[in-house]
DNA sequence: CTTCCACCGGAACCAGAGGGTC
DNA sequence: GACCCTCTGGTTCCGGTGGAAG
């Protein structure tokens, strides 16, 4: 009967178990495989083959929203190359894999490859961009004959595209000798490659792989298959992942919103000491993990992005949304003066309202009233009103205004 | 068929900060 | 210290636009 010290009064550790594996649904785990991407694993294989045959491997593009298997794919088949490379004389290979987060010009991208080649020291610049270009080549000239350049976000240098119409063409510019270079890009955004110059489209397209959205089924079997590890057997009730799953299907249809979810809920059942996931701790986990998202966007909003944001809050506060630009300007004018801060233009003002509006705080709708109206937008809150109040009023700057409207909320109600 | 509303959004330009090299 | 680069967040200016009204 005596096991140990008695343990039930030590607020660590719970009552139930829940988790057999707690790591399979932590963000950085790598599935072994792929079974819903099989035919785009495929066609991955046939990009890289060619290296294998001593050329270059093409040049591939992968589109697809985030949470679509993308990286892990592409890891995934890069690994078996290496596996093979290891194992043969055959190809001598070198990957340089980085993430152009951040990067949005080729000069700066430029600088970056340089960095994670050389691996460690400070990024080059303060030169011009033909050096830059210069550099690379140079620190590129010392890797192995057989080079595979992974740029993941690769939309983040936008129309600046300069080094991707470069890199293709080392070896025929005469940057490179002996060295093959072919170049993946890894897109969250599907309109990038429309933006692509013809000139880089003609040198660097060999061939594209597109990552449609996960459905509610292949979303269904991702997580089951993560489950199986993850938690003990029985734990889960019946409509557990089907939710999960629906939901995330709802959205983007991003795996690894599924399995956030999912991780969520298990935990507010674990930390209820309830000994099984329901239905609702998923319901309640969708509501935190959405709170969450508003508040880290919020976060990296600007002053005055607040401002253009608080504007339309105002008007929702009191009724008036949808509403055009102009009585939004109107309200964003008398609220920077209440706040003393500057008053922008109405031309930025349009600029801060439609990123808003692509952040997915402001739903704005384009419309046409003819004569009586004309071409114009009627913004309205995108986000739950009360959530946002409460995130707002978190600043310091705007809690006695934000207090003020929250007031007629209440009133109204 | 034309007119015209009232905003839309591209373009050119600017100041200031911040990253560097030589 | 002179000089080179880019980026952010702003301003000014202005031609463009689609559909209701006449």
């Amino acid at each position: 009967m005596d096991d140990g010290p008695d343990l039930s009064n030590n607020p660590y550790g719970s009552a139930v178990d829940i988790f057999a594996d707690e790591s399979v649904l932590k963000e950085d785990w790598q599935p072994a495989e792929l079974p819903e991407r099989a035919s785009e694993l495929e066609e991955i294989r046939n990009s890289l083959a060619p290296a294998t045959r001593g050329v270059n491997a093409h040049n591939l593009f992968l589109y697809g929203k985030t949470g679509q298997g993308k990286t892990v794919a592409i890891d995934h088949e890069l690994d078996l190359l290496a596996e093979y490379a290891t194992s043969t004389d055959d190809l001598e290979l070198s990957v340089v894999k980085t993430s152009a987060n951040n990067q949005s010009t080729s000069y700066q991208l430029a600088g970056h490859l340089i960095k994670e080649i050389r691996g460690s020291g400070p990024k080059p610049s303060g030169i011009d961009q033909q050096s830059m270009f210069d550099l690379l080549y140079e620190e590129l000239h010392d890797l192995n004959k057989t080079i595979i350049i992974v740029i993941d976000e690769i939309d983040s240098i936008g129309s600046n595209d300069d080094l991707l119409y470069e890199l293709p063409r080392a070896r025929k510019n005469g940057h490179l000798e002996d060295q093959w270079i072919s170049v993946i890009g890894i897109s969250n955004d599907l309109e990038f490659r429309d933006n692509l110059s013809p000139k880089v489209k003609d040198s660097l397209y060999d061939s594209e792989i597109e990552f449609a959205p996960y459905d509610a089924t292949q979303l269904t079997s991702i997580l089951e298959r993560r489950a199986d590890q993850a938690f003990y057997d029985g734990v889960l009730a019946e409509d557990v992942i089907p939710l999960c799953a629906a939901f995330a299907a709802q959205d983007e249809g991003s795996a690894r919103q599924a399995i956030r979810l999912l991780y969520k809920a298990g935990e507010l059942a674990l930390n209820n000491e309830q000994d099984s996931v329901a239905e609702v701790h998923v319901r309640e986990a969708r509501d935190i993990l959405e709170r969450k998202r508003i508040e880290e966007g919020m976060r990296s909003l600007t002053n005055q992005d607040q401002l253009a944001l608080l504007s339309v809050v105002a008007l929702e506060v009191a009724g008036e949304t949808p509403t055009r630009t102009r009585y939004v300007y109107q309200k964003y004018k008398s609220i920077a003066d209440r706040l003393d801060t500057n008053q922008l233009v109405e031309r930025r003002v349009r600029d801060h309202l439609q990123s808003l509006g692509m952040q997915g705080f402001l739903i704005a709708e384009s419309r046409n009233r003819g004569i009586q109206g004309g071409n114009h937008y009627r913004f309205e809150l995108k986000t739950d009103l009360e959530t946002t109040l409460d995130i707002l009023r978190e600043d310091n700057r705007l809690h006695d205004l934000v207090a003020d409207l929250s007031a007629a909320v209440n009133h109204s109600q």
